[in-house]
DNA sequence: GAAGGATATGAGATGGTTCTCACAATTGCA
DNA sequence: TGCAATTGTGAGAACCATCTCATATCCTTC
């Protein structure tokens, strides 16, 4: 975490470097993001980097709970917690939210993505475990019986979870309506099946 | 591609260099893999390696040119192409085909991988459409009444694609039995769906 | 306004990368 | 064998990365 010094700082140099950084992690993976075009862009000294901040990791995991902080808020904000539904329609809302949210700060979510997709050791370890609450929803629904009681539930979240990862990736900002189309095909197919009965 | 000079090369130093930039790929992605461990495994002299590649680029492109066609020789080999079967029935044994490929050669899977996973946009120019033959397999099925007429084609592949990079991915050269328990649960899952009728 | 602790600063240490080039060695052929 | 073409060689150029440290500056408090 930062060194109290960063903290002291004034709020408008804080917001330069926390920017700066932003924009380089949104655009490099953790491992290629580089600190001379932070300090660059921040209009920093190098010096003073490292009296605000250990080293590159230090940063990164500043930046990752600030914005997680920036994430939750705005999804208690919309409300999405406490819908009443099956898990599809649940996690239909969500990303509904997610997309509002990228829409404000596509740095942001665009951060959060290169950290999924980034596979050093090092982010492996920042990489939360979210997979419990939907696994929670998912037993839910099979006790009220809308989902079958033989489904396995982790390879259903495994299934969901890696089609959102590369096609979120994928779609650009631009193109909300064809990811919201694509999507809903992927949860016809998972409620309903291909098979002709 | 490289320069008359490396193909003119001995075999066993051919071999040598292969063997390197293999382990090396294997190991690394392609923005992190270093010539600089290349040329120390292969055991040669770093102006050597400009007499043999014009640079990184054309030395990957070679490596992944030669996997490919082990790939399918190996693939045709093992007369995957002529099971008569489903989309899912093919896709099956395709991969049960490719696991046993792995286990003789996990170095050549994981450069694979690796290259799935790179986002780079060298590695995307090299990435390959190789999702027209599944096409053409679930139109296919449709028109045999396996398959239902409405189902996008294109979001059932992308389903199966993203969720297998993500697997194979994850799971190591042990577990293949759990790979294939959770393939087939997959395969149930995109078959049947998951809602109780 | 002087003292002293906190902060700012950027040159350069250190180590990594890719790539070049002048020359040495080897090879193939007349 | 002798000459020319091909190939081998490794030191170091050029660049970029993170990180340190000696010194300058600011800022608070008495």
């Amino acid at each position: 975490m930062p060194k109290p010094t960063f903290y002291n700082l004034k709020e408008e140099k804080k917001r330069r470097i926390f920017q700066a950084a932003v924009q380089e992690f949104a655009s490099h993976k953790f491992s290629e993001a580089s600190l001379n075009r932070i300090v660059k862009t921040a209009k920093i000294p190098w010096g003073s980097f490292y009296q605000y901040f250990d080293n590159k990791e230090d940063l990164y995991l500043y930046i990752i709970k600030e914005l997680s902080k920036y994430k939750w808020d705005a999804l208690e904000q919309a409300g999405v917690d406490n819908i009443d539904g099956d898990f599809f329609n649940i996690i239909r809302e969500k990303l509904i939210a997610l997309i509002e949210l990228r829409k404000q700060n596509p740095d942001y979510a665009h951060i959060a993505l290169l950290q999924e997709m980034d596979d050093s050791d090092f982010i492996r370890k920042v990489r939360g475990d979210s997979t419990k609450r939907w696994k929670e929803i998912i037993e839910r629904d099979k006790k009220s019986g809308l989902i079958k009681e033989e489904i396995d539930a982790d390879v259903m979240i495994d299934m969901f979870y890696s089609f959102l990862l590369l096609n979120f990736y994928r779609t650009g900002l631009d193109d909300e309506e064809k990811f919201m189309a694509t999507l809903d095909e992927a949860i016809k197919i998972m409620r309903e099946g291909v098979s002709v009965r």
